[in-house]
DNA sequence: TCGAATTTTCTGGTATACAAGATATATCTA
DNA sequence: TAGATATATCTTGTATACCAGAAAATTCGA
């Protein structure tokens, strides 16, 4: 339609730019960690997010520029920015011309998101019981040991927070950090249904003992064994649909070939 | 099937409307393929980003919004939105009230998307193993045809377009369409180091070879030998910074724990 | 009363203008 | 001439106005 976008060879740089040097290196990490004054799109992205993650705001939500646009007392070209960002997350759908709401989780993603998680988890464990050091170890020693205080202390909170800790540690150890990027990603799909998964009494202990499990055998240097605890503690959460399909219908996006495939299962 | 959605915790939702039914459902794959006429910003996003893949943008390149308004005869807003989207991606680096630049290649992320990659295509190529059907051995075998005919003729493109449906098919076989939309996300950061190297000759029919190799695996049904076979091909693909830390310096942003990791192994 | 056509009101997509900061250029001083 | 200062000109971030399309509300016709 447009021209044919053709063109543009070399002297795209009419003029070259020097980036210059003391400057906040685009953190190679996922999100803004520098100094800068965080953007207002910012602001409102990981807001949004929190509420969508955390159920706040249930699958079907309308959302409303005009009215966040009121809330924060900004324009909507920012808040525009934070929810086309979202989309692309696949937490929110845009719909031209109608309006935008809260994604429905879709349980097909759901279940590959899981099998994901478990063969990115796979290689970190592995890795980081080859190449650990006795500093990391003792380094996710004590991260276990923070994790089990906040369990006794019943600190639900500082208690995943120990939990994601734990396995970026491994991640981090195993010279793989930009995987555990890549799992927090695909974590995001799982964590919403997670969290309808009605929390089990002492299930924080146990999650503990797991963890322990897992170092144990990164220390005695057993890779396979390290991985075979790790699946067991990532086994924890499967997955249910027919009890959620009728608890919540209207929280999930439904795959036909999805329940035959379970039911195969 | 009306309505839904109610709920919620009220004060954010001022009015609730209706999904209306009979519309693209935000399609579960990752990127539109609806009848909607694409939007600009979509359009702008495809084209530079392609250009950046291929590396017909270097990194360090600056990238002038206001040149692409005037190209495409578009205004800002639609470009600045296709931007933001490359910087997410982590092609693009933007620098507030500086400029924006084609991101420069993180060795130590290339290594770890490989590896990553590695550990999605082994579950999927194990899954599909299981899983998949006579006809989709026969579609896979199709494609592995259609691939000899492309690489005999020499057409590059089509051989690559074939080379990625073969391992999408694989995903599908699996039941795993979702997690190829996650490898071609992370391919995106191997893919512009892959274009540096050079075609060594008489690769694409050995790749026709290896193809075959996978597929005959799976049709005996054999899972850890076409995972073998899956390993064998991607391996192909060895991380050798130093030549290119000689060759194009500036294309890349080094690690320094990266050398010694590299040289250890 | 019911249904179809029309109008009204919402939405997201786009264009444009302005503001704030960073870089480059020009100017001034010694 | 060399260095420092001031100015001009870039850049991205934000605010605002307008447009077209879709959904809902209304009116009109039988």
């Amino acid at each position: 339609m447009k021209d044919g976008t053709q063109t543009m060879t070399g002297e795209e740089t009419a003029r070259q730019r020097k980036p210059r040097s003391p400057n906040a290196p685009p953190n190679a990490n996922g999100h803004h960690v520098s100094a800068v004054p965080a953007k207002n799109s910012d602001i409102v992205y990981q807001d949004l997010r929190r509420d969508i993650i955390s159920m706040k705001l249930v699958p079907g939500t309308a959302i409303h520029e005009k009215e966040i646009t009121q809330r924060y007392g900004i324009s909507r070209t920012p808040v525009r920015e934070a929810v086309l960002r979202l989309a692309e997350d696949r937490l929110i759908d845009v719909i031209p011309k109608s309006g935008t709401f809260v994604a429905r989780i879709p349980l097909s993603m759901v279940r590959e998101a899981i099998v994901a998680r478990h063969a990115l988890e796979a290689v970190t464990v592995r890795e980081a019981t080859l190449k650990a050091s006795e500093s990391q170890f003792m380094e996710l020693g004590a991260i276990i040991q923070r994790q089990r205080e906040r369990a006794e202390a019943g600190e639900e909170e500082a208690f995943h927070k120990a939990d994601d800790d734990f396995h970026a540690a491994i991640a981090a150890a195993g010279r793989l950090a930009g995987i555990w990027d890549l799992i927090q990603q695909i974590r995001i799909q799982i964590e919403r249904y997670r969290r309808l998964t009605l929390p089990q009494p002492g299930r924080m202990l146990k999650v503990v003992g797991e963890h322990e499990a897992i170092l144990d055998a990164m220390k005695r240097r057993e890779p396979d064994e390290a991985v075979n605890c790790m699946a067991y503690h990532l086994n924890k959460l499967q997955l249910d649909i027919a009890v959620f399909r009728d608890l919540w219908p209207n929280y999930f996006l439904f795959d036909p070939a999805l329940d035959s495939e379970l039911l195969a299962n």
